[in-house]
DNA sequence: GCAGATGTTTGACTTCATCAAGTAACTCGA
DNA sequence: TCGAGTTACTTGATGAAGTCAAACATCTGC
């Protein structure tokens, strides 16, 4: 009965694709940070830590209250996976950087984020950039007030 | 420097992406639903509310426990939103219904989510249904235990 | 009719989120 | 250089949302 195939979609329909879609893949990442005892929350944190980042600005790329950073990244140094260091250049700042058992437990998470990985691995190269395409002129809309 | 152009991106590039489209939907949601005065949680509680849902139907499909849904339709009947029916077939069982208002409030937090639609109406109907059909590869893998 | 499963609520507890206020440190202009 | 104003972080109060365990009423099947 479903044929996904060539019908045009509306646009509800396919509004309502990519809330499935981004409703399961963040059941997923939820899950797999789970397995490893961190709220979603936590795991976001310590996927944004590449290399130092002040306080701010983790509250910044959360989007949330500086203040809801210092209990969020205060659970997260009391179990060793992230660490506080002062800054040098402004003694204000406090750079949060993660330990290595943060940096293993945030990869293991990424590892085991695999769901959607599959699908992926059903699109062939010419599939793959066309809908890397599409997307992307979804994406700039976004950046707003 | 980056043109995602019709180069083939690589799986990792492509989650990113879907990430970044779920963040910025989700986030559109929650504005909308804020300026009704709703929590994100509430306004999609109200938004499944087509017809009567006992409270486990909801905790099911919130993915959620059963005591948790007790307070967020506690919050939303406070205000009028929603009320609960006895069920005529099983009194165990309290059916959640969306009143006018509710329905009214849910109506406009939709009618709100334009950025995304926006976006939409730049792709034309094989663009659509392009889109849709390859999304639509990316679900089925997320039904999972 | 009784044993066991199911639907809902309550209570205790944690995390995440907000706001307001406080402290320390930086910046810049007079 | 000093002081006003801004910025970074923390604390405390509060509320929403999530968990679990336990209670209670009701249904179901034998």
């Amino acid at each position: 009965m479903s044929d996904t195939a060539t019908q045009t979609p509306t646009k509800l329909q396919l509004l309502e694709l990519l809330a499935a879609i981004g409703t399961a893949q963040w059941r997923e990442f939820a899950a797999a940070a789970a397995q490893h005892g961190l709220t979603s929350t936590q795991a976001r944190v310590l996927a944004q830590l590449d290399g130092p980042v002040p306080m701010r600005g983790l509250a910044t790329l959360l989007v949330c209250d500086a203040s809801n950073v210092t209990g969020i990244v205060d659970r997260l140094e009391a179990r060793e996976l992230v660490r506080r260091e002062p800054d040098r250049a402004d003694r204000r700042v406090k750079n949060v950087v993660a330990t290595d058992a943060g940096r293993e437990v945030i990869r293991r998470v990424r590892e085991e984020m695999q769901a959607m990985h599959g699908a992926l691995d059903t699109l062939d190269e010419t599939e793959s950039a066309t809908l890397y395409a599409l997307l992307g002129r979804l994406r700039p809309s976004m950046e707003k007030a």
